[in-house]
DNA sequence: TTGTAAGCGTTATCAG
DNA sequence: CTGATAACGCTTACAA
């Protein structure tokens, strides 16, 4: 059943069936009306594939993430499907599980299904085929959330380093005087910026009595790296809810009490964190958001647009919640600055 | 850039670069080497829409399911795309955000993207229209988690009934002798299916004193029903893990202790379950391999096999953490029967 | 306003 | 083993 059966029933040509579909203004009310009633009784729907084929467009964008079991990236994702939608584009959502080998074969797939766009979020810190596998293949890509620095395409991202010097700030303020931060994948923007974020605040008042330790974005991570803290500090900042959140259950093991000895923050504000006991204080990204402008972007460059703002950062704000607790600790003297690496 | 450009280069003809690609052991050992070195210095890959139209064959499957930001919907995805992708499969995922109308317009869209196969979580109790869409389409389709019990599909999903009534016999087992049940949404396979255990139990065990109160597969749902509740029983069976945790968030502001006070339970151990204070005591589902089958008899289906069974039921285990106390608790004399709608 | 026909990039059939 | 050519279902000049 194609455009030909439909011809027949009418007694048209395929053209203006054609026609009644793409313009309908364009042929008389009487056949437009034939036509019609023959695409309903055959229950006829278009075939996209020859469309494609025939048009060069698809109408499809392709997303690539590191996880696609992980809640926040798949809000980020809704963010711009519902941006995109209303544009008729169509979605193939692709996750890595955090592997380079994965993203580059997936964006080769992509590439030959022919999508228009793809948005990626980045599965490590650097993807050495990336560029060659992109190169000339005509699609327009947008990156979201985290990049490859090495790899000139717009970018719509989080202000992580703002963020967690913000929190910290905060933290400093209400009288701790020394920290831990445990850091996620080492080699990924967006945990290099929150580290940064970090170290600015330090710097900024002066702060020597710290500890770094890197690991991984998980709640075992957070506890793992937890149990091996050479001293208990006033704060940990996570580089994650899920690390806060593995922070405090090791915390409490060990026999501390969150917030009355040890105060906690995290970066994320997923889902849970609000639900957590105590509830978790935190940094709130705006990820839905930062994927409805991922798909603004895309749709400019699709739309053959110049894109003027090649780097689109979005800000954060702090939830004062449950986990923090104003203190006027002493400095108990650990001036050593340790890493750890899991 | 296509097969015509590698066949230049290659000094060879269109049809032995396609025979280099699709049946490479047909074509001499110089050609085939002579084209191979074309592809490679062009970056050819071959245009997977033209493919699709000539062979009618796209080797896309799609998804729909009721929340794409759901981690639970997504876990099943992951494990039918698991087991899909071996077998050279692309997929499209769809969210209709709980809505019917929604569901059908994905589903033609679907349909019109000439995918293979769909797998369909059923976002609600009846689609109407679902029938006549998916009618001679001949597109292969397979019931994941939830299914429209007036369409013959086969179906993959679990042994709801059976893990509410376990659970329910285990708190009864446990000393407890009134109960409230707080479903979700009530017209959904699973919300029935699951209550009918908890109502099996309730029969089996001669109580009288329960209450059942109907909402959402929510957290706040299981909230505000909880503030509803007549009386406050022994204990507390959630629709899920969010309604569970929901229910302790309100006994707690009532001044409730869990599980001294009151024991709860749930239904999914979801990610965050364990994490959760206390730890939550509920029914674990196989999500995963629920997806992983349910790919499993897409490609069955997809192959052109019989398939024998067409209802395929997994089984669940209680996972038994910190929500639930052992009691001898003395029959309250309450032996209305309530229902709130919310 | 309508129809004819070319062509999108492949694969498959058929000769050679 | 290789090449010419038709066909997949559609859109779009161009002609009528």
């Amino acid at each position: 059943m194609n455009i030909r059966s439909v011809a027949q029933l009418a007694g048209v040509s395929i053209s203006t069936v054609s026609r009644v579909i793409n313009s309908p203004e364009s042929v008389s009310e009487e056949l437009r009306e034939r036509v019609r009633k023959a695409i309903e009784q055959l229950g006829y729907r278009p075939n996209q594939i020859a469309r494609s084929l025939r048009t060069g467009s698809t109408k499809v964008v392709g997303f690539i993430i590191p996880d696609i079991t992980n809640p926040a990236f798949l809000l980020m994702v809704k963010g711009a499907e519902d941006y995109l939608k209303r544009k008729g584009y169509m979605f193939i959502v692709c996750g890595t599980d955090h592997n380079i080998e994965e993203e580059t074969k997936l964006l080769k797939t992509l590439l030959s299904q022919s999508v228009e766009g793809i948005i990626v979020t980045c599965s490590g810190g650097r993807n050495s085929s990336f560029a060659k596998v992109i190169q000339n293949s005509g699609v327009k890509m947008v990156f979201m959330d985290r990049r490859y620095e090495d790899i000139d395409l717009p970018y719509v991202g989080v202000d992580n380093t703002a963020g967690v010097e913000k929190i910290t700030d905060f933290l400093v303020k209400t009288g701790h005087r020394s920290f831990a931060y445990l850091s996620g994948e080492r080699n990924t923007s967006s945990a290099k910026e929150r580290l940064r974020g970090f170290m600015k605040s330090m710097k900024k008042h002066g702060v020597e009595d710290y500890q770094v330790l890197y690991g991984r974005f998980t709640f075992e991570s957070g506890y793992e790296l937890t149990k091996k803290l050479k001293k208990i500090p006033d704060a940990v900042v996570g580089g994650n809810d899920l690390v806060a959140l593995g922070a405090i259950e090791a915390l409490n093991e060990m026999g501390y009490h969150v917030p009355d000895d040890v105060s906690v923050v995290g970066f994320d504000d997923m889902f849970y964190s609000k639900y957590s006991k105590p509830a978790l204080t935190t940094v709130r990204q705006p990820i839905y958001e930062m994927g409805y402008m991922a798909g603004k972007v895309l749709w400019q460059l699709l739309s053959g647009k110049n894109i003027k703002k090649r780097v689109t950062i979005l800000q954060t704000d702090i939830v004062v919640r449950e986990t923090v607790k104003e203190r006027n600790a002493p400095n108990r003297g650990f001036t050593e600055k340790v890493e750890v690496v899991l």
